[in-house]
DNA sequence: TCAATAGTGTCTATGAGACAGTATGTG
DNA sequence: CACATACTGTCTCATAGACACTATTGA
């Protein structure tokens, strides 16, 4: 079955418009990344369709809701995807997003799992390079930008976004120097409150100033080539 | 008159894909853009409709042969504009494009016309949006990559290099500091000619190592807010 | 010789990695 | 007390701004 469109003009038009979202969180030090089951056992984004009257981010966030009890969410988009014949049901241009989401978010139905982000997996479609921007975006925004704010809970040790951080850069950081550069950016601030879930002493706790996206003060640091 | 299409299983689908193009050169030390004149006296980028069998960027090259006799050409995506209602004729998004082209670059009808990239005009549709975005990705982009290998000439001197860096980063750069800096990014590569186009000590040339879209070496360099 | 531009060398402030050492909790 | 984690302070190197000084051309 091959889709097929055409306009009030007469002209084709394409068939569809999709969004497809790269949903990344970390779990366990290491960067996961939603996927569901696709024919052939390649691994697929979740995506879905733009309706006439929503704008591409809109049509993501409902299609997370549908595969994902999600809480809180970061979203951006990547761009547009619309290479001829990247979707074999007919001319349908893709709009990829970034989102983040907390560890604790689950998929709603068994055909939706988590797998890491940096593995080496068999993609549906131009899925592989959909990834690719994502994590090269999230890469170049890491420390420039509150990105991990939807991955952290409301309020965070350092310690906890060094994890994350970690887990991102693909690297490691020294716990001293984080906590300096992470405080200058200007980003988060501290509660007041401390917590106790680890043993030894317990961690200020800190919370983003802005949960919407935004940019650091200018800050400098290097993420390592992945 | 308001397009609509529907798909072959009944659905409404896009009227058509546009892209858009912001198109870029430095002259006189000023960053210009493309504009075409629009209903209303309002600006509006070059832009056309992408075919079935060709890709987004395919489509913004063939639009902008168009209506420029271009010569060489730095072309990235920024992104889809589809927002419900950004186009009065019908439902289709736009993939926007960022183009940096010579500054001999001459538009071919006399609608099409260079205005200051900076100044204020008043756009057509979501077109602010747009070029607000294109600046930014440059801006965001000039030190770490070879984007301005589009608006330079095959061999340039590095004042000429100064000129157009200034132009889109919108400040002004110590000479020797900023032969320093160029040269350690690793992008470009002396030719071993020199040139006499201006009065005073003649000025080595260099080129871009590639005319295909690179990144440097991952020194920093900060462009004040725009 | 002077004006004008090109290029070299160097001083300094700051960002960021590394790490020693101190603080504060639990068992 | 030992142990584990959190946090402070400081040394050091690299980046990048600023600028004095030298070099090379034409008028």
């Amino acid at each position: 079955m091959f889709w097929t469109a055409t306009n009030s003009e007469g002209y084709p038009s394409p068939a569809a418009l999709a969004v497809d979202a790269v949903v990344l969180t970390v779990r366990d030090g290491r960067l996961d990344v939603l996927v569901v089951r696709s024919d052939g056992g390649r691994r697929a984004l979740p995506g879905g369709f733009v309706t006439p009257d929503e704008d591409p981010a809109g049509a993501a966030v409902r299609v997370l809701e549908q595969k994902t009890a999600l809480t809180r969410l970061y979203l951006e988009q990547l761009g547009a995807f619309a290479a001829p014949g990247r979707d074999p049901r007919g001319w349908i241009p893709s709009i990829a997003h970034l989102a983040l989401v907390p560890p604790a978010t689950q998929p709603n139905d068994d055909q939706t799992t988590w797998v890491n982000a940096h593995g080496r997996h068999r993609w549906a479609f131009d899925h592989r390079e959909i990834v690719r921007a994502a994590l090269d975006r999230i890469q170049g925004k890491l420390w420039w930008s509150n990105v991990a704010v939807g991955v952290l809970p409301h309020d965070f040790s350092l310690s906890q976004a060094r994890q994350v951080y970690q887990a991102i850069a693909r690297t490691t950081y020294d716990g001293a120097t984080f906590a300096r550069d992470l405080k200058a950016t200007g980003l988060i601030q501290p509660t007041g409150q401390t917590t106790t879930d680890s043993p030894g002493r317990p961690a200020a706790l800190y919370r983003y100033t802005t949960t919407s996206p935004a940019w650091g003060s200018g800050r400098r640091k290097r993420v390592p080539p992945g």
